[in-house]
RNA sequence: UGGGGCGUCGGCAAGUGGUAAGCCAUCGGUUUUUGGUACCGACAUUCGCAGGUUCGAAUCCUGCCGCCCCAGCCA
């Protein structure tokens, strides 16, 4: 249903205008099918969410058929535990199953292999001799067209008897390579006469032991050919690639060919999207790994407690554009993330900080019961009980000894609301006689105040969270920050990451106290401390110990205007 | 200085000859037991720059300028 409301409301793209151009036009008789084709050497993470998101949505407006395809055709970097990551991760963020239709580019190995011995029949490919310095001296550079190899010119049969050695592994690594006999000096540098398999004794993590493994620019129009696929998206730095693309289905005459269409990717600020640099992070410790909450995978983004729906409201937000890889800004991706979860997360009493507070005119051992709304505003998530006492728990931010101005929570001799209680007033401060800090606050509170649903009750200007602190409960409280420091936008590897990371993007703090309705939530659940964030069960959490990783703050800019 | 691609508000991004959507951010305001939410309002006389065509251009033409990608037996 929700997917059936983002279809119609899905903005129009250039991709999709190219598309419906097709259609009219008859192009294809097959149904429309794109796919996504990630390489399984790491985790899935935002970067990846937007191209998925792009063909699914594709291929949904169309009602077409929506691929996931393992383009896994290098087994020197390639990892099953990646495979079955990458396929959860997919499943989780679209919100639904693939139903069969999860592909790999290592199922077609046999077919890829006739295809290219097709090649070489057609005098379309030729094995190549020369070593990998020689290969780069004989292409020339952009100011110098390449000259053809002195084997270009091989016979079909010894080409074929090569090849067959070749994948019989007769040949060492690096000695011989298939080529595709295009033009040594094209201006397009992916023209001249591009590698099209290489030798490699090396087994593969799904097909087995091959020899011989074929690259990405034969594999992949190919596997997209084999599947039906009629549009291939793809990022922009694929653009030259095209001609190659459609140079190998046409030789190899395919019928109703699949169109690579190339649109911009994107990144996103204070983080980093390259498999490569995140690798650095997990493996040189500086996060505890892929999941951990401050990487931009889907499971770290999982464990932090973003909603998959908010991530795919972010990739449809972003829009599909022919335009320059831009850069996005954190704040457009935390903006879904609290949209999605002020709808969904309970509200919870929790203090990060706790400074007790007792209270001199309430007596000790009684306590008073609250009913409070677990979603206010959402009946249907019902009420939970809270329950006062002669001493509370307040945040330390909640009060300060000499307020500025315009700051309405406590302050000697000031009142404020106690969310779904009683006002109190702060009657006295209670420091540390060596250190100078508060460690206690004296107050009394106002009998007549008690809050009471729709009843007409007196105002304060503030209104704060607190905990009893007789049935307190502590936790971890896991305050993740960004990655990056403010003055960079992701990472371009140019300097040690050290350089850029954010030292404090990790604040842990072990004296949080919540309220007890905290008790037995699962992992996973994201709850709201009023005024405070959204926080998410760990998976990490016992029964003994919660912990709690912070998902986003709440928008807080009035306050921080006003306290500059 | 070879080839390919791109330039619309601080960030994404609509618009494809008829007089600059939307979202985020930002700034005001209303409501509110969360300085939250919700709601209201402000926010590009201008589309990289310069010419030209036209009654009329961000959209067409010409010339500049700027940015990105390509010289892996990676994807």
């Amino acid at each position: 249903m929700r997917d059936e409301r983002s279809e119609e409301d899905a903005p129009s793209n250039f991709i999709a205008d190219e598309i419906a151009a097709d259609l009219e036009a008859g192009r294809y008789t097959r149904p429309i099918c794109t796919r996504f084709p990630p390489e399984p050497n790491g985790f899935m993470h935002i970067g990846h969410a937007k191209a998925a998101s792009v063909g699914h949505g594709l291929a949904e407006r169309f009602e077409g058929l929506f691929n996931l395809r393992m383009d896994d055709t290098n087994p020197s970097k390639e990892e099953q535990r990646f495979v079955d990551a990458m396929i959860h991760d997919l499943e989780w963020f679209l919100g639904h199953g693939l139903e069969g239709r999860v592909f790999h580019a290592s199922d077609y190995f046999p077919r890829l292999y006739e295809c290219a011995e097709k090649l070489i029949e057609k005098g379309l490919a030729y094995v190549e001799s020369l070593t990998t310095e020689e290969i780069r001296d004989y292409r020339g550079d952009f100011h110098t067209p390449g000259r053809p190899s002195p084997y270009r010119d091989r016979s079909v049969e010894e080409n074929l008897t090569l090849f067959r050695e070749m994948r019989d592994g007769k040949h060492e690594p690096g000695t011989l390579v298939l080529r595709a006999k295009i033009d040594p000096a094209a201006s397009n540098m992916n023209m001249r006469d591009p590698i099209v398999y290489r030798v490699m004794h090396q087994p593969h993590h799904r097909a087995g032991d091959w020899k011989i493994y074929p690259l990405y620019d034969f594999a992949h129009p190919l596997s997209d050919a084999f599947e039906g696929v009629t549009h291939s998206t793809c990022g922009k730095e694929f653009a030259n690639h095209r001609p190659l693309y459609d140079w190998f289905l046409e030789a190899l005459d395919f019928v109703e060919p699949p169109r690579q269409i190339e649109f911009a990717e994107i990144s996103v600020s204070r983080t980093i999207l390259s498999k490569r640099h995140m690798k650095v992070l997990v493996e040189d410790g500086h996060v505890a790994g892929w999941d951990d909450p401050r990487m931009p995978t889907m499971s770290g983004m999982r464990r932090r407690g973003c909603p998959a729906s908010a991530i795919r409201e972010f990739c449809s937000a972003l829009g599909v554009s022919g335009a320059s890889p831009g850069m996005v800004d954190r704040a457009l991706m935390d903006h879904f993330v609290r949209e999605a979860l002020n709808k969904t997360a309970s509200r919870v009493m929790g203090v990060p900080r706790p400074l007790k507070v007792v209270i001199e005119n309430y007596p000790e051992g009684q306590t008073d019961d609250f009913q409070a709304s677990n979603l206010p505003g959402d009946d249907s998530r019902g009420k939970r009980t809270v329950s006062f006492g002669h001493e509370i728990y307040i945040d330390r931010s909640d009060f300060m000894e000499e307020p500025p101005p315009k700051y309405h929570r406590l302050a000697p001799g000031r009142e404020v609301r106690l969310r779904s209680a009683y006002i109190i007033k702060c009657t006295e401060v209670i420091k540390d006689p060596e250190t100078g800090e508060v460690t206690e606050l004296r107050a009394t509170y106002d009998p007549d105040s008690k809050w009471v649903p729709g009843g007409k009750v007196r105002k304060v200007k503030g209104t704060i969270q607190w905990v009893n602190a007789a049935q307190a409960v502590p936790v971890q409280l896991r305050m993740y920050g960004e990655l990056f420091t403010a003055e960079v936008d992701g990472y371009d590897g140019s300097a040690p990451i050290t350089d850029y990371l954010e030292p404090d993007s990790l604040e842990v703090l072990d004296d949080a106290v919540v309220e007890p309705s905290i008790i037995g939530t699962e992992p996973g659940t994201v709850v709201q401390f009023e005024r405070v964030g959204y926080f998410c069960v760990d998976p990490d959490s016992t029964d003994e110990r919660l912990v709690l990783n912070r998902t986003v703050n709440l928008r807080d800019n009035r306050f921080r205007r006003i306290f500059k």
